[in-house]
RNA sequence: GGGCGCGUAGCGCAAUGGUAGAGCAGUGGCCUUUUAAGCCAUCGGUUGCAGGUUCGAGUCCUGUCGCGCCCA
């Protein structure tokens, strides 16, 4: 169905016909800039230090984003990814026609080209006193009319864009009228970009694995399913990394990371999407507590690197990212919170009665590990605000590490917290070919075979595994959910340019909810 | 999946069950240092969608779509 123009946009598309008439390209192919808003400024600035005789001039190009028509002079301002400048507009410089056409067939939103010389007005903002301009770029649908005004010293935007829904389906608009939102994808730019660095610089090969997978394993989760037509065979789009990241260990790489996107056939929420990104290295000759050790400078790291400081704010919470992180080991901090003692409890069942006892209601028919993480859930997860690391878990929901010697209930792992949020998730990993094999039948046995966390057997993995893979630490960690932390965001959609939403035409004025009943 | 809340003009918002409004944006005009410029005039609505109750529904009820928050 084509677009219908509403009336704004008419009267838009009635100036681009205009320009055309009068020999204008709407849409030129070229555009030329000599100066970014900021570099202009800054040249400015310059210029008076030095006392130049001459104004220096420049040429800018940006959004035009305000104007304010005054008979015969007009001023405008126009916004690039440095910033906003002023331009001047006079009809004495550029004649009674020009200084028209400027003002009634160029609109807020259009992207021009001007030249002139700087200088500062009366109430000394730097300035382009314009001697020709241009359209680089006609817009026909207006974006939302945000204003700014400076009350004592501080910014005061009006009308902004801040519906949530058209913010997220049309982030275009939301970039384009909230620089705010700009910057946290800038942050989220620089704490990936740290990361790598802190792990290039550690010695670690940054890698890439298949997206597309015949099996999907390493986490608990239901994949999105794919299929190659030619090969017509069946795929899966990765849950995650691991399972391809430890072949590698295996065939001699010793530090290996990669960087990418995870699918996840799951619910939606304020900190799940569907696809979010992943951080993954493995570690040879490494185990959880070095990685732990290991996980503290980097997250150190990347905090000097990004923000410059240790110390941040999280949604009212004061946080310090500084190592030593607190360090909880599992039994007793379920010991400390609910009163039970897990390792008193081999089973479901006595552990199911021991949670009774103490008033906490067990999950029905859930395994031990699922009880475990069910009481960490519950009670420990939420009260994690300052960075926290509980390790030793249970080993029937951990099938990929390696058990605690002399305590085949616990396996050597460890989840980072911040903010009452998982962060990451760590192991000491497993690499006896055959414990894996035997744990892979296990859960096999232990899951229905609808249980959507069920992991089919990737036998090539334990291929690989047999010709023999080093002792490893492995580690994995949400990098959306780290810029929440580190932006102070609440909501995975903040963090992610075009988070996933229900599908609703191109946008909330379309109605298909008529449609799609009258289908049915 | 369940509970609560929200959905009104391009944007941010009003409107005891009784004529759907003002601001910004837009349009026409005045204005040579403005900056949410100002002043005068003016255009703009399927109140998410579909039903129902009522003399009368943006408002109450049912369903539905979407978003948000809480819970699972």
């Amino acid at each position: 169905m084509p677009h219908e123009f509403n009336r704004l946009e008419k009267e838009r598309l009635a100036r681009l016909e205009r320009l055309r008439e009068m020999g204008i390209e709407p849409y030129p192919n070229r555009a030329e800039r000599t100066h970014t808003a900021a570099e202009a400024i800054r040249t400015l600035e310059q210029a008076e230090a030095q006392q130049a005789e001459e104004a220096p001039r420049v040429i800018v190009a940006g959004r035009l984003r305000a104007r304010r028509v005054m008979g015969k002079i007009t001023f405008a301002h126009i916004e690039d990814e440095s910033g906003r400048i002023q331009l001047f507009f006079q009809a004495n410089t550029l004649g009674k026609d020009a200084l028209k056409q400027f003002n009634k067939l160029y609109d807020l939103g259009d992207f021009i080209q001007a030249e002139g010389f700087l200088f500062r007005t009366r109430t000394g903002e730097p300035t382009v006193h314009v001697e020709s301009f241009r359209m680089l770029a006609k817009a026909i649908t207006p974006l939302p009319p945000a204003k700014d005004e400076i009350v004592d010293g501080k910014v005061v935007r009006h009308a902004v864009l801040a519906d949530s829904e058209t913010r997220y389906r049309q982030r275009y608009a939301d970039l384009a009228v909230n620089p705010e939102v700009r910057d946290i994808f800038r942050t989220r730019a620089k704490i990936v970009r740290a990361l790598r660095d802190f792990l290039d610089d550690h010695g670690f090969l940054e890698v890439e694995t298949p997206i597309l997978q015949p099996i999907y394993g390493g986490a608990a989760a239901r994949p999105f399913v794919t299929y190659h037509n030619q090969l017509k065979q069946q795929l899966y789009l990765r849950i995650s990394f691991e399972l391809y990241l430890k072949r590698l260990l295996v065939g001699m790489f010793e530090k290996v990371y990669e960087i990418g996107r995870d699918f996840r056939n799951e619910g939606i929420s304020f900190k799940h999407n569907p696809e979010f990104t992943q951080l993954e290295f493995y570690w040879a000759y490494a185990d959880y507590f070095k990685v732990m050790d290991f996980t503290e400078e980097m997250i150190a790291y990347v905090a000097d690197r990004v923000l410059g400081t240790r110390k941040i704010t999280w949604q009212g919470h004061e946080i310090d990212l500084s190592p030593p992180w607190k360090r909880i080991e599992m039994r007793q901090g379920l010991l400390e919170a609910t009163g039970v003692d897990i390792a008193a409890c081999p089973d479901a069942e006595s552990l199911a009665a021991a949670m009774k006892a103490k008033g906490v209601e067990p999950k029905p028919n859930a395994s031990r590990g699922k009880l475990i993480d069910q009481m960490v859930g519950d009670f420990l997860e939420p009260n994690f605000i300052q960075p926290t690391f509980l390790y030793d878990y249970p080993r029937d929901i951990s099938p990929l590490a390696k058990a605690r010697p002399g305590d085949p209930t616990t396996v050597e792992r460890f989840e980072g917290f911040i903010g009452g949020m998982e962060l990451c998730n760590a192991f000491t990993e497993l690499n006896d070919p055959l414990d894996q094999e035997a744990r892979f039948l296990e859960m096999g046995r232990t899951y229905a075979a609808d249980d959507e966390e069920r992991h089919p057997i990737d036998e090539d993995y334990l291929r690989a595994m047999r010709y023999g893979m080093p002792p490893n630490g492995g580690f994995g960690m949400g990098i959306d959910r780290l810029t929440m932390i580190f932006t102070d965001k609440r909501s995975i959609r903040e963090v992610i340019l075009f988070p996933h939403l229900r599908e609703r035409g191109d946008g909330k004025d379309e109605d298909r909810a008529g449609e799609a009943a009258a289908s049915e």
